[in-house]
DNA sequence: TATTTGTTATACATATAATATAACAAATAA
DNA sequence: TTATTTGTTATATTATATGTATAACAAATA
């Protein structure tokens, strides 16, 4: 799996870590069961600190992406775990009015809105992603 | 104008001023040649500092939703002023992405996507924006 | 028992957020 | 002209977040 990273994004390494591996789950690229790098590993890869790749595990737990074993490192929870629960519809929420309100002050109508959307997921389909 | 800050969330002051201001724009509560508050008055009301309410203008000017005038202070700026140029598709893309990847783990389709961000469009017009 | 793995602990550097205060500079109203 | 109002700039301080470097610890397992 091929992760690309910003270090001159305003967006933390630790959190593109999230997204990628996120994207790596959405586009079946990871699957349940599949482990994750060991943290030393994938730090050096990537060129960042351990504590930073750790630190994305942890958040990756936390949202219930992932599972942490001592030795066999972090492996992909099954979809069962992953569900869209009050707590991510309340973030998706959050995160998403603001774009909303933007985008009308911009003048991008709720239909363009839409579409943009569409093809956003249109585009996951297309990497492997079941909408 | 009502504003209301949540002091402990992780989304910055300034920021949530500005997304309160945008708010504003969109549900046309500030229409275009409207002056917003002094920094110092608005500061003092909000019981934040005259600096933080200086950034959150500040970024609002960067982003084409006011002008700053020496006398007059921060004005709403004109619908032709603010465009959905591809600066800001670029953003609205690199915010829906991540999104839309994680809907798509905790399995909400693309359709139950796109069925929440008409609601949302929605309660914006309710209030006033014209989508 | 040695190895691999995540975890925890220090220490450090840098950047961001927010505050507190004061002084400066421009526009305008008296 | 002068005082007022406004944003702006400058210092200083505090707290938090991000990221690095390194070392030691702890559990699972080969």
């Amino acid at each position: 799996m091929f992760i690309e990273l910003d270090f001159e994004s305003d967006i933390p390494i630790y959190m593109q870590l999230v997204h990628a591996i996120i994207e790596g789950i959405a586009t079946r690229e990871l699957k349940p069961g599949d482990e994750l790098p060991p943290v030393r590993t994938l730090a050096a890869d990537l060129g960042v600190n351990m504590l930073t790749v750790n630190k994305a595990y942890q958040h990756l737990k936390q949202l219930g992406f992932i599972q942490i074993h001592r030795k066999k490192g972090a492996v992909i929870n099954s979809d069962e775990m992953r569900q869209a629960d009050d707590e991510f519809y309340e973030r998706l929420l959050t995160s998403l009015r603001p774009l909303a309100m933007e985008s009308i002050c911009r003048r991008l109508t709720k239909n363009q809105f839409l579409t943009l959307c569409s093809k956003i997921f249109d585009e996951i389909e297309l990497k492997g992603g079941k909408c």
